[in-house]
DNA sequence: TAAATAAAAGATAAAAAAGTCTTTTATTCC
DNA sequence: GGAATAAAAGACTTTTTTATCTTTTATTTA
């Protein structure tokens, strides 16, 4: 188990993808995501159609239709696409998975963990979904496998 | 979803629960665990069967039987109960679950995630299970809910 | 040695996550 | 308007995780 659930990565990944062909100005297709990204397509269908009604991504159907970002889409931090899919816990919830843990009764884990999810939620809050293109145009990164 | 399964977070608990005993100098059993915990009761068994075989806790049967540590295993760091359970994919996994994400060919947050995960796994081999033991005593940290 | 105790082991069951397949709806273009 | 295209929606299936219940084995003590 990673830190995300599946669906979430496969989430951030597509998101990447999309972002990637939506600055070379074109939509994509499902068919085409699921190969570029390595998931199982249906899959996939669902999480974007999730994705789509919290308005991370945008989507047409018919000839030419396909999946696309808006300007201000790409200019979201990346916690968007983790918190529309696995939620918040991983930033506020007790690291030992216990409902009341607080400040005034912290789990032994409690100060050690503060730190972990705020390092977490640092990065996802302070990069932008299109900060991730440069690279991915040039290849430095990959999506695939 | 938290950054441990369920059952990982459930071992740590317990873990330091059995501690605490121990250096009390008493064994406990598996009731007074669950319930000492907030976990159910036969799924714990099933845990701390497992953390025995991994010979992280030690059991006895019969009257007077119970769960307890040797003094070995309470200097053992965190990251054992961890690894004993949700192996090691949290340290050395890639983030976004991609099987071949390497140094040499990385995935968009690559770099971020390592940060991330050194973070996580110097967290959990610094600290010893004895450790969390004074502020259990004091009472200033809890394992219920 | 019999009764009591407590963990180990085995067999299911329930819930959640991940994955697949089919039908429907919206759009384009001829 | 009809055919083709592509996402949306719905219905399932499979796998994994979490949880429960029962039986067996080991140990103690009276």
């Amino acid at each position: 188990m990673g830190i995300f659930s599946k669906t979430c990565e496969y989430a951030i990944r597509s998101v990447f993808f999309i972002a990637h062909r939506t600055e070379r100005g074109t939509k994509v297709g499902i068919k085409e995501i699921a190969l570029g990204i390595n998931s199982p397509e249906h899959f996939l269908a669902k999480i974007l159609q999730d994705l789509s009604k919290k308005g991370i991504v945008k989507s047409s159907k018919g000839p030419n239709g396909g999946f696309y970002m808006d300007d201000g889409a790409l200019k979201r931090p990346l916690v968007d696409v983790v918190e529309a899919i696995d939620g918040n816990s991983l930033f506020f919830g007790c690291g030992l998975g216990m409902a009341f843990c607080s400040e005034l009764k912290p789990c032994p884990l409690h100060n050690e963990f503060k730190i972990i999810r705020e390092n977490i939620y640092n990065m996802l809050v302070k990069t932008s979904i299109r900060e991730f293109n440069e690279d991915l145009v040039l290849g430095n990164t990959n999506l695939k496998k």
